[in-house]
DNA sequence: CTGAAAGCGCTTACAG
DNA sequence: CTGAAAGCGCTTACAG
């Protein structure tokens, strides 16, 4: 500390300041930086060694200017923030990192669409990639404004906006093996935990149940029943909680329950034994999304995984090969399949 | 589509381009844009509408050339990604936002912090924000940097570098509070969960335990026992579980159990039913950092809040304050006192 | 290796 | 309101 306030280094702005400090041409070490041939060794290594010493970079957005790209993906993130969202972040700039792009991330409020992607544009990025699940009327405006633009995108979970290169869940594969999965078990009987919910994923989910229902010949209507009307949705564990302790009470209970996801699961599973039934001697449940809390509640919670890192890895490849090659004609889709991951939540059905 | 297809809009590169789109002179875009005084009405609403109509967004590399700052943010996080620290980013960027601040995310891995900060210079970034532990080295390394180049920075949680802003949970308070918590409530022997982590924060912990029981004349050494090292830490919750299974068998055990975060606590708790014990009607146990998980077992695990939403407002305020005045002689310590929150893990002392 | 010059997209005086 | 000019920090030919 005393030694740097004796010697303070010089605050080195540009190219030319850092120059004049080495005692070079600017041209010259404006070509050391950009690795051109034709220079003594000594010449590059003393430029090197100034730049450790003085802490000096060159200001990227000068290099911009010139031509190079930023060099930059912006990430538009669903405002939820659910941890699986946070993990295909995380992943996803891992492997843009590793290419060397950097990441400009905004959390999109609703509303804020607009501004965020003009900021990024305004940033140039080189592509905007979308994570989790959108207003429809706005996702779709900003999709076509980049597509008209010509700048690279990518949604990854939003499925079904016409134009967009898109990276999705089969979410509706996941349902169909939970049910049959359950079925296999002997159950008939289901009740839906949350899967009324508006949100853009439920519905993918009830097709996934009617279809694995509609091969076995049994009638949905007949077969499930749904409590969600009567609680309200404020927070997912205490909502499971809440339907699962009206369920335990109900006449002619189901024997295996769906919840939309992992937290509305995990609630259930605490409001039934709450309610004195046994899980899962007496009823199964299954979650969704298989999160690290479905192996920390006992029983396990049967869940389906995501695949995460299989989705990111695909995504990041859709996006490295837009940055790479020429504009595709046609959107790209790519479908993940989910995997079942059966815990001691469910098991055979009560005799 | 078609329509936009049939129609494709012209793309705009520069205000050259755009004004001569809208048919103005690019001196008078450029002061529409920036707002200044001394135009007609109709001039800046014909603007603002070929922007709406163009999609056009000035280029903010240049605009950062022409000597406006580039308002962003770096924010370095530590590799890890707890939901933690998930939070406090996702917190403070939205902070951040609301001041016209965008955020320039990388995940630090370790070695990496010099090429990350370096990049984050030649974006010319107005701050660097710290999230996390890191390497002891390195970030000491990084901070004295930053100060010898005048770039403002804050470490979030990573207490004790000197030199550097820093806004950091007070951990030893939380411990000390949970173990009066406990001393209130009959126990006297303390079982450690993962407390000899060689991690930063594990003796900052132990220092909180050791006052606690100091205050209450009762000897570390006596009070307290560790198994640690029997065990692998591989993943926290199978860790806290091992743990707890050997302390479940072991001759005269703890009555209350002190464990080095939540999921190591819920694991215990697992561990400790699963071997018959009743949780806390045979011991207790708690936790640290107060996680979701903590109200979705049964019964709710003891934890200590991080105070995330003060620790963060506190965070934007620093850096916000360092943006707007002088650069301050004297590095800024902000400490925050976390909060215990009781459940069901914890209770009277077995008789 | 040096040095002068052009140009990337902007803003800001300055003269019309 | 227009238009020409300078300059931010860089790169890239070009002539020495």
């Amino acid at each position: 500390m005393s030694k740097s306030k004796s010697t303070p280094r010089p605050i080195l702005r540009s190219t030319a300041d850092f120059a004049r400090h080495v005692g070079l041409a600017r041209t010259t070490v404006s070509r050391v930086l950009n690795g051109q041939p034709g220079l003594k060794p000594k010449t590059i290594a003393r430029v090197h060694a100034a730049m450790e010493a003085t802490g000096f970079t060159p200001n990227a957005h000068a290099l911009h200017l010139k031509g190079k790209n930023s060099a930059t993906i912006g990430i538009c993130m669903e405002d939820l923030l659910t941890p699986p969202a946070m993990r295909k972040l995380a992943a996803l700039q891992r492997l843009l990192r590793a290419q060397n792009y950097a990441s400009l991330i905004e959390v999109l409020d609703p509303g804020e669409s607009r501004r965020v992607v003009r900021h990024f544009l305004s940033m140039r990025v080189d592509a905007i990639v979308f994570i989790g699940l959108f207003d429809e009327a706005e996702i779709t405006a900003r999709i076509s404004e980049l597509v008209a633009h010509g700048t690279p995108h990518l949604l990854i979970d939003h499925a079904g906006i016409a134009g967009a290169n898109t990276v999705s869940l089969d979410r509706a594969a996941g349902m169909t093996a939970v049910v049959n999965h359950l079925l296999a078990f002997g159950h008939t009987r289901f009740g839906l935990l949350g899967l009324s919910s508006p949100a853009l994923t439920a519905g993918a989910r009830l097709h996934g149940i009617r279809a694995a229902l509609a091969a076995h010949r049994l009638d949905f209507d007949a077969c499930t029943q749904s409590l969600d009307h009567l609680h309200v949705r404020a927070g997912d564990f205490e909502y499971g909680r809440a339907l699962a302790t009206t369920f335990a009470t109900a006449p002619n209970r189901p024997t295996a329950f769906l919840a939309l996801n992992d937290e509305i699961g995990v609630g259930a599973l605490h409001g039934f034994q709450t309610s004195g039934l046994r899980v899962p001697h007496d009823l199964s449940i299954s979650g969704f999304n298989n999160q690290d809390i479905c192996a920390m509640t006992t029983p396990g919670l049967t869940s389906v995984d995501q695949q995460i890192a299989p989705t990111v890895a695909a995504a990041a490849k859709l996006i490295l090969e837009q940055l790479a090659g020429p504009a595709r004609r046609r959107p790209v889709l790519r479908t993940i399949v989910p995997e079942l991951v059966a815990r001691g939540s469910t098991g055979p059905a009560p005799t």
